[in-house]
DNA sequence: CGCGTTTGACCCGCGC
DNA sequence: GCGCGGGTCAAACGCG
């Protein structure tokens, strides 16, 4: 029941919008934690094994500190990969970067602290600047029927394969928030998921098409998983959109406690990860279908896949996965990126950001963050 | 008044 | 070729 509720209001999916892959080390908020929405009171069923992605916002270049602190390429920036592009043109259209390697300290205990992040790119050789600069001119990309695209590709000839994807997963604690501006514009049921679906548009810009998904873990119900696609062809708002509308606060927010973030790196569609993180209540009611699948055989799979990120993670800490379009092979690069970059993401942003402080803070989670309507 | 959320329907891609 | 599932659009509604 209360899941259905939750299901309702957008499962708090909106929170979890507004968090990019970072990982929240530091004490949660739990007053404004955006999550506490998310975590949802009953808690899942079951966790099921899902795909999470999560693409890193990029840091505004105007927000000094916040998006300073917040620097997705930076995980990247060792891979050199497509990821490693996609990932920046996702998440930092004007990122100053380069950054200085941050010194990744080593943090070992957990590996389910660290947000995974799996830049998945499936096409097959786009030339790099594609990514980067996305073509604001063409903001809207002709749909079927006639309507643009943000992503500037029409529909039609979109692949879903050939999609390059950026999945996070990221605790519900809600630690993590981006500076972009995200509408929601959809949800959907996943089939074999307990929990829907939520998509959102970035708001900050028209013809942004940069689009995030945001979906709890079946594995883990404490878990987001956060898929970005697209990039953003324009900086990183200074200030969230607007407050107006938001309009659905409304989260019992039992915050539990942070639960350690972590970020899964690999496949978008085969992504799983597990770590404990509560959803707020956009993932309450995310998750909670009323029908809630049992494991069917798919989700095994997806089981491995989850595990295998999850070994990945524990042996090599933070690591950054990257999956070919085809995903058969997928890079693993060393790179201690995760905690380090969360980490720091997190706090500053978490205390300076206005946005989390506006919406996530509010326990909103559809603020702008997590809206991304049509 | 503006923006975001919600919900249903439509369209397309992919698999069989 | 058909069906399923996913992704997006659009209208209506609500809130700041």
């Amino acid at each position: 029941m209360e899941e259905e509720r939750w299901f309702n209001n957008n499962w708090d999916l909106g929170a979890v919008v507004h968090m990019g892959c970072r990982r929240r080390l530091s004490p949660p908020r739990q007053p404004d934690n955006p999550f506490a929405a998310f975590l949802p009171p009953p808690p899942p069923p079951q966790p099921r094994k899902e795909k999470t992605a999560v693409p890193a916002p990029e840091p505004a270049k105007e927000l000094p500190e916040v998006d300073a602190g917040w620097r997705f390429p930076d995980l990247f920036a060792g891979a050199g990969q497509d990821g490693d592009e996609l990932l920046r043109a996702l998440l930092a259209p004007h990122l100053p970067l380069p950054q200085p390697p941050l010194p990744t300290p080593p943090p070992p205990p957990q590996h389910q602290q660290q947000p995974v992040v799996t830049a998945v790119d499936v096409q097959p050789p786009p030339p790099p600047h594609q990514l980067r600069a996305a073509p604001a001119p063409a903001p809207a990309r002709a749909q079927p029927s006639g309507r643009p695209v943000p992503g500037g590709v029409p529909r039609s000839k979109r692949r879903k394969n050939q999609v390059k994807k950026v999945v996070c997963h990221v605790p519900a604690d809600g630690s993590s928030s981006d500076v972009w501006a995200w509408r929601k514009y959809g949800q959907k049921p996943i089939k074999g998921s307990p929990y829907p679906r939520g998509y959102y548009r970035c708001s900050s810009s028209k013809g942004c098409a940069a689009r995030k998904q945001v979906e709890r873990s079946r594995t883990d119900p404490n878990t987001f998983i956060l898929t970005y696609t697209g990039e953003h062809n324009h900086a990183a708002p200074t200030h969230r959109n607007s407050l107006a509308g938001t309009t659905r606060h409304k989260f019992p927010s039992s915050a539990p406690q942070p639960p350690p973030p972590s970020v899964v790196v690999g496949d978008a569609q085969h992504q799983q990860q597990r770590s404990p993180t509560t959803p707020s209540s956009t993932s309450a009611a995310a998750g909670l279908s009323p029908t809630t699948p049992l494991r069917t055989p798919s989700d095994e799979e997806e089981e491995e896949d989850e595990l295998m990120v999850e070994d990945m993670e524990m042996a090599g800490e933070d690591e950054l996965l990257f999956l070919s379009a085809d995903g058969d092979d997928a890079a693993l690069l060393d790179q201690p990126m995760s905690a380090s970059i969360f980490d720091i993401v997190d706090e500053p942003f978490l205390s300076s950001s206005p946005w989390v402080s506006a919406s996530a803070a509010a326990g909103e989670p559809a603020t702008g963050a997590a809206g991304a309507g049509s």
